[in-house]
Formats: structure tokens, sequence, C-alpha cells
RNA sequence: GCGAAAGUGGCGGAAUUGGUAUACGCGCUAGACUUAGGAUCUAGUCCCGAGAGAUCGGGUUGGGGGUUCGAGUCCCCCCUUUCGCACCA
């Protein structure tokens, strides 16, 4: 009978070893090669840590480990995301104190942490929750006021009314709050806003500066960013002063521009139906559209819905009067909320323009069509996108579709004073504002005299007041706090209502991994020399869930630090992983779905760790699948970690019974120069799954060898120290047992990686494969040193090789050194 | 609709640059040791056909075509799945 070895005292025994010696604490300043790498920081919610989360972490520590025997050792640091509405939520649901709630669960996450073998350099830590932190936040947003970076404004934003709070555009996903899922409603308030889109071409073009990252965040960067060159036209407004100026992409379009379209919400829309006979009518209706959720209105398959105002602009290409239209498929917040219709070169227009009974107007025509001036939307099928050639529109007749023609219109608009180059973004302005309590607040103080003056340097931090009631009521609970609201004007020492609303919890992620550099220096956000020597973050590892949010966010303030002269660099990322999510089957939903508490589909660490240990979720967490693909968990295949684990176990137990010399030493010798090789090279490119399959290949050669007694106790001691070692990023508690147990006095996560030598891998006599026109025919064994001459002979003089030439000519031989030789016979 | 990634045994998956497809693990089958085994060890396990047998022949990486001495890998067309974007003018 065979016992599992002990996995409970082992493990614990050098979680607590590795605690005392601190055992990946680095010195910032004396350090000789700086390597960065790092977690995004997680959230401290009160769910414990699921098997899915445990793959980010075990993945980054295993990644650590072995760049540490490699000779990096790498700065790690973990700190805790620790503002947010979840913790607001439990002080509301349960009467626990957010600061509280949050103090316990750091803790608690910060055990599970040590429970999988994780080491972090804790002298690091820092959470956003503590005012050593966020008054560097505040800091920062009032150095981004005097750059004009932060400003105040009056806009339509989004409101998500579960969450009784105001989102960013990035926060709302399809409609939804990104949170809790619940429809966003469009509200009017004044909110603080950071000018991202001052940024956006850097934003845009650093994107070409990180080859370290995976296409796919970059595109979905570049999508969010959403550049368009193009041009703006202006077109009068019949009997008014006014004109309207419109976006377009297809300045070369505009002699087919029939009507124009604006948002219902546009701001000229009210004085354009002021005379109109139903006006009331038209005022009801642009209310409903605006009231319409975004959702429904910039859904899918949602049809348009416009109205005519009765009134006409001139079109200044062909001189024309079109008509003005109000529609819900323009939309207010793009471009200048206002469109020329193009329907005979625009979908949508075409669509509009049908449904209205609006007429067409070709610019581009196709070969063999003459123009006919404006005929029914009904008469034209599709729209003509990007091909024919211009008619009809002087002086622009006979050129074809194409970027140059977009730029000789836009010149001649320029010239004649129509309109001018333009490019538009989707990314709107960082709405930063929070009407919540639990987050960093915003340094502001309102003076009926002075208006919004900032909270001077030396008044920080503005501290968040312990003493507030939580009771779920309307309105941010601070707003509540006397002693927090009342204050006095900074400049004029009148009485002053603080601001109350906080900032988004974004604000805080984008820049920790600075912090994490002198997390307790009282003096200034970070320390800039350290910052040029550390940042920036060589690895960054984390979810592709924040693609978008927080790693755009960073990159942005990043170049506002940049700017600011802190920083020397843009990019806070220069590698960015992103690993898989761990799905498995939900009985709620029947389905295999991400792992979450929600739909009931987790698996507990805590008792898997009880029963087979952490290591054995480790290496089965590496084992699954290639880490950047999403993996399904087997509660089955966990024991196969286990049962290799054990088996490395006993082979320790084992060592002293091979024979003194062994007949199979250099098989055996091969196997661990081939392990060193492959397990290197695969974890060089992140590969743990194969790295894993090649150890046990290894445990498996030296299973057999102890078995059949074939190699000696020298070779087998030397292979098994090297399984140790290779094997140790992947189960640390187990490899130093076993390293300590084989009277190593150093221990193994100080060791030096183990080199191959490629002249041992190297075999005298190797199998060739002989093909006979592609087919694989036979097997045959030739010098490893054979030349293409000698390989061609041996070849030849294979019997099955033969047969299957059936006695037909030889035309030629492709010889693969080491691999194959491919006769081709003539047909 | 646009963009990206992917499709390989019963399952998870492997296969740097085109060069022995199915490594490694799970599961399954048989056997050994056992009072017992969800322990451990050994052997087998892509499909079809022939053979008592070691073996031998043929086929196979979603489907179809192409390039090549040679294609899971490269090119073209199609199907399916997942993800992202989606009235952005």
């Amino acid at each position: 009978m065979t016992t599992p070895y002990d996995h409970k005292a082992l493990e614990a025994k050098w979680q607590d070893r590795w605690e005392k010696q601190r055992a990946a604490e680095v010195d910032l300043r004396h350090a000789e090669r700086k390597l960065y790498m790092l977690m995004m920081f997680p959230y401290p919610s009160g769910d414990r840590l699921h098997v899915g989360h445990g793959r980010n972490y075990i993945l980054g520590d295993a990644l650590y480990r072995y760049l540490r025997m490699q000779g990096r050792k790498a700065l790690n640091p973990m700190g805790w995301d620790a503002f947010g509405l979840p913790a607001e939520n439990a002080a509301i649901q349960r009467g626990v104190h957010p600061k509280l709630w949050t103090a316990g669960n750091i803790k608690v996450m910060k055990e599970q942490f040590r429970r999988w073998g994780i080491l972090y350099d804790w002298s690091k830590e820092s959470a956003s929750y503590t005012p050593e932190y966020y008054r560097w936040n505040q800091w920062l947003f009032l150095r981004m006021l005097e750059g004009g970076i932060a400003y105040k404004k009056a806009a339509p934003v989004n409101w998500c009314p579960s969450c009784r709070t105001v989102l960013a555009n990035e926060q709302v996903v399809d409609g939804a709050c990104e949170r809790c899922g619940t429809a966003v409603v469009q509200k009017n308030l004044s909110q603080w806003f950071f000018r991202i889109t001052d940024f956006a071409d850097r934003l845009l073009s650093g994107l070409d500066g990180l080859p370290g990252w995976p296409e796919k965040v970059k595109v979905m960067q570049r999508n969010w960013i959403g550049r368009s060159e193009g041009a703006e036209i202006d077109f009068p407004v019949e009997g008014a002063s006014e004109t309207i100026t419109v976006f377009t992409t297809r300045p070369d379009t505009v002699h087919g521009a029939t009507f124009l379209v604006l948002a219902p919400e546009h701001p000229l829309a009210a004085q354009l139906i002021a005379d109109h006979p139903e006006r009331a009518d038209l005022e009801a209706w642009i209310e409903t559209i605006r009231n319409t959720p975004r959702i429904e209105r910039e859904g899918e398959g949602t049809a348009k819905d416009g109205r005519s105002t009765g009134r006409f602009a001139v079109n200044p290409a062909t001189g024309e009067r079109i008509p003005i239209w109000l529609a819900n498929y323009v939309l207010p917040d793009y471009g200048t909320g206002s469109i020329m219709a193009v329907p005979a070169h625009d979908e949508r227009d075409l669509e509009f323009a049908r449904q209205e009974g609006l007429p067409v107007r070709l610019v581009y025509h196709p070969e063999g069509v003459e123009p006919s001036g404006e005929i029914p939307a009904a008469d034209l099928a599709e729209p003509i996108l990007h091909e024919g050639t211009i008619k009809n529109a002087p002086p622009f007749d006979g050129v074809p579709a194409g970027p140059e023609t977009i730029r000789r219109f836009v010149a001649w608009l320029e010239e004649n004073g129509h309109g001018r180059a333009k490019v538009s973004y989707r990314l709107r302005d960082w709405l930063i504002s929070r009407q919540r309590y639990w987050g960093t607040p915003i340094p502001i103080v309102y003076c009926p005299e002075h208006g919004a003056v900032p909270v001077p340097d030396d008044q920080l931090p503005v501290v968040l007041p312990d003493e507030v009631e939580f009771t779920g009521r309307e309105g941010n609970p601070l707003g509540r706090v006397a002693a927090f609201v009342e204050t006095k004007c900074p400049r004029c020492g009148a009485p002053a209502r603080r601001e109350t609303d906080t900032m988004d919890t974004f604000v805080d992620s984008s820049w920790y991994y600075l912090r994490y550099l002198s997390p307790r220096d009282a003096t200034r956000i970070f320390d800039p020399a350290l910052a040029a020597k550390w940042a920036p973050v060589d690895q960054y590892i984390g979810g592709i869930e924040h693609a978008i949010l927080h790693l755009l966010y960073s990159r942005f303030v990043c170049r506002v630090l940049h700017d600011f002269g802190l920083v020397p660099f843009e990019e806070p990322f220069t590698n960015l992983f992103n690993q898989g999510m761990i799905t498995r089957f939900s009985d709620k939903s029947g389905r295999i779905e991400k792992m979450s508490k929600s739909r009931g589909n987790t698996v507990s660490p805590d008792e898997l760790i009880e029963e087979m240990g952490a290591d054995t979720e480790r290496v089965y967490t590496l084992f699954i699948g290639p880490p950047d693909k999403e993996a399904e968990w087997s509660d089955e295949a966990v024991s196969g970690a286990y049962r290799f684990l054990n088996r490395v176990w006993r082979i320790g137990e084992r060592l002293d019974e091979a024979p003194p010399i062994g007949p199979a030493d250099e098989e055996l010798e091969r196997a661990r120069h081939a392990a060193i090789q492959r397990v290197s090279q695969c974890l060089e490119r992140l590969a743990f799954n194969t790295a894993v399959a090649a150890l046990m290949e290894l445990t498996n050669a030296l299973t057999r060898a102890l078995e059949e007694k074939t190699a000696s106790r020298l070779r087998l001691e030397e292979a098994f120290d090297t399984l140790l070692q290779l094997l140790h990023p992947m189960a640390p508690h187990l490899t130093e047992e076993l390293w300590e147990r084989r009277g190593h006095v150093e221990s193994l996560l100080e060791s030096t990686w183990p080199d191959y030598d490629e002249a041992k891998i190297r075999r005298d006599r190797v199998t060739l494969v002989v093909q006979v026109d592609g087919k694989l025919r036979d097997r045959i064994e030739v010098a490893a040193d054979a030349d293409e001459r000698e390989v061609r002979a041996a070849a030849l003089a294979s019997e099955k090789a033969q047969e299957h030439m059936a006695g037909r000519e030889l035309a030629k031989a492709v010889v693969v050194p080491g691999r194959l030789i491919n006769l081709v016979t003539r047909r």
C-alpha cells in the first residue's frame, strides 16, 4: 500500500518559511537589473476566490518563480482596488462599515494567496481606500484641473438607476450598466470629466508601439477611440441666419445630399420647428426620442423614426433647397449631431429616404448609367458605396471614387468657404464623478462667491468621513454628513459646501503600479527616480474584461503624468498577457459557462487544497490548456495532477534503490537535457501546459529507470534534482521539500535554472522515416552525421521502400536531415 | 453586417520555421497486488479491412478545391462556434 504525501504539513511549512524569509522582497534602490511584473490588483469583494480566479495568480507566480531561478529577481507586488460599490452595498444590507468590510476581505484574500503558495513583495502593498493612497488621487486631480484636463460641465450623462450613480461611456455595455446590467438612462447633470479626447490621437498611435500586447486588445482600443477622417460642411438654413454644420467621411458625395437630418436633441431643433403648425406634436415626439433608453435607440433592428421640420437648407455644392429632417438614427453626441443625407451612397440614408419618400441623386455613376437628376428612392436597389465615376458635378466630372477624390473635395470646400477638413472620434471625455460614498472625495469646495474652488494641496487629503449613515436612500450619503459638507471657502473663508461626488474607482487603478514603488512616501505621489528605473511594467497579467476600461484609462493617465514630467514614458505596460477564463458546467443554465458565484458553478480551492494540496491545484490549472485560451474545469482530471505529484514524491523515496552502475545512463541523461530544453522553451512563451507535459515525461522516464534498474544512482539523482528544479514554478511546496530532503542547503527558489547541452541530447544514430512519394513506408537507422548520399543509399536499400517503388524510376530524393527522406518516383 | 480567434480521438489538448498527426493527461478495457479499492502498478485504447499472431494495407486534423516531393500548418471558396464592434454619418 502506498500512502500519498502529506501535502498539508508540507505546504504549511513552506508557506511559513517563505513568509518569514520575505522571499519576494526587492530592494528597489540597489537592484541591478529591473524587471517589473504585475497582476491586475483585485477588488476585495466578500466572495472567496475560486479556482477560476486562481488561474491568474498561479500563472503569475509560476512565471515569477521561473524568472527568479533565471536570476531575474522581479518586482512582483500586490495591492487592493479597495473602493467601490459592493462595499457600500454591504454596508446598506448588513450594517457593516465599508472600511471594516473591505479590510476583512483583504485579510481573507491575502490568506488565500498564501495558501496557493504565491509570493508577493508585501512590503510594497498599498490599498486605494487608505487616505495615504487616495490623497494622491486628489493631488493628481488638482494638477489635471490646473492643466485644463479636468473640468466640470453640464451634459446628458449615463445614469444607472440601480447603482444610483452616473457612469462613464466605457462602463455602459449594450446600453446597460457594466456592473449590474440595469438599463442606463440619460440624465442632464453637471459633472466632472477628464479630457481624454485631447489624447485620442496619442492613445491611438501609441498602440502601434506595443508589439507585446495582444492584437485583440489593440483592435478593441482602436475601435473604441474610433478615429474618422472627413470634413465638416456648412449648410445655410433658408430664412435664418444659422447654418447647420454636418460631419461626413464622404465629402465627395456632397452633390448627392438631398436632405439634412438632425438628431432630435440637436440645439437647433427647437428653433427650426418653432413655427411648425404641429409644433406641440413634434415637441412631444422629440421628448419621446430623448427619453428612449440607448439600448433601444441604438439596438439592432431599431426602426428609423423621423419627422420633417418643414424647413429647408441650401446644399452649398448644388445651390438646391433640401429639406431638414429630425430622426432618431442620428446620434446627438457624435460628430456635430447632424448629417447630410446622401441616400445614393449611404445605406442608412437610403433606407430612410425610401421610408419617407425622399429623393435620391447619384453622384457616382456605375458604367453605362447616365445622370438623371433626382429620382425616387424606391428606384435604387442599393447604395453605390465605393465605385463608379462622378457625373454632372462639375468640376469633378469623370473622377473615380477613392481617397484622393475625397482630398480634392475637402480642398474645394475649403477654397469656397463651405467646409473644412475634420477628424472625429467616438471616444468621449471620461466622466469621473460618482454619486456614491465609497470612493475618493473630489477635492473641490463650492463657494457662493468664488464658485468651484480647488482644495489647496496643504489641506489634502480630503478625508472620507467615517460617521456616515448607510440607509440606501436616494442620494449620496456623503451629502448628509454636515461635518463633511459644511466647510469654508479656501479662498475667502466664507461658509461653503464641499463637493460630495467621489471619483470613479478607475482613477485609483490608473496609476497604482507607480505607487507600489514608494507606497509610504508621504511627500509625493511616487518617487520619479524609482519610476524612471522600474516602470513601465514589463509584464502585466490580467483579464480581457479590462481591454478598454482600465487599460485605456491607464494609458491616458500615463500620458498625463508624462506631460507633467513625472515619468519619462507614455506607455505604462510593455507586455500584456490576458489569461483565458475557466469555465464549468452550470446546473442553473445547463450550459458550460464562465465560472462565477452567480452561476453556481465555482470550485472552491479550499476543499481542493484540503484534499489534494495547493500544488495539485497549481499543476492542474497550468496543465489545463494554453493559458491564453479559455479552459473547462474537470473535477476528474484534477486527480491526474495529484497522481503525477505523488509519483514524483515516490521517486524521491526510492532513489536509494538504484544500482551504482546503470546500463542506460546516457538515455536518462538525454531525457534530462531534453526536458530542460523543452521546459525552458515552453516557459519562455508561457506555455505551462506543455511544460507540465514534458515534466510528466521526464517523471515517467525516471520511474521506468528505477523500476528496470537501468540507470545508476548518480544519474538518477541528477535527473531527479533537475526535475525538482524544472517543476518548482508549478509545484513549489513539494519540490522545496524534496529538494531539502535531498540535502541541498540553499533553497530551490534560490537555485539556478539548469542549462542543457545540445550535444547531450543528440544521438549518434537516428531513426529516419522513409517516404515513397510522400507516404511513410519504412524507418531506417543511420548515423546522425550521415550525409545525403549515405541516407539515400540506406533508404534505397530498404526492402519496403523498394516494394512500394515497384520498379519505378527514382526522380529525386528529398532529405530532411534528422527527420526523413522522401523518395519521389517518376510517373 | 464588419472585425478577430478557433474547429484535431469518447473528453481536455500536443505538433517553433510546411517534414513520423493524435505527445501529455482524463476516461475506458484487461491484468497484477489485495478482505476491499474511488489507492498503486503493468499493458492496451483514432477509424476501416486482412491475419491465430507479431504485423500488413487503406483512410483520417469541419467540408470542397489549389500550391508543393510533402499540408493540421500556406492560398481560395464554403460551413460551424466563440468573442469584440454594430444606425459612429
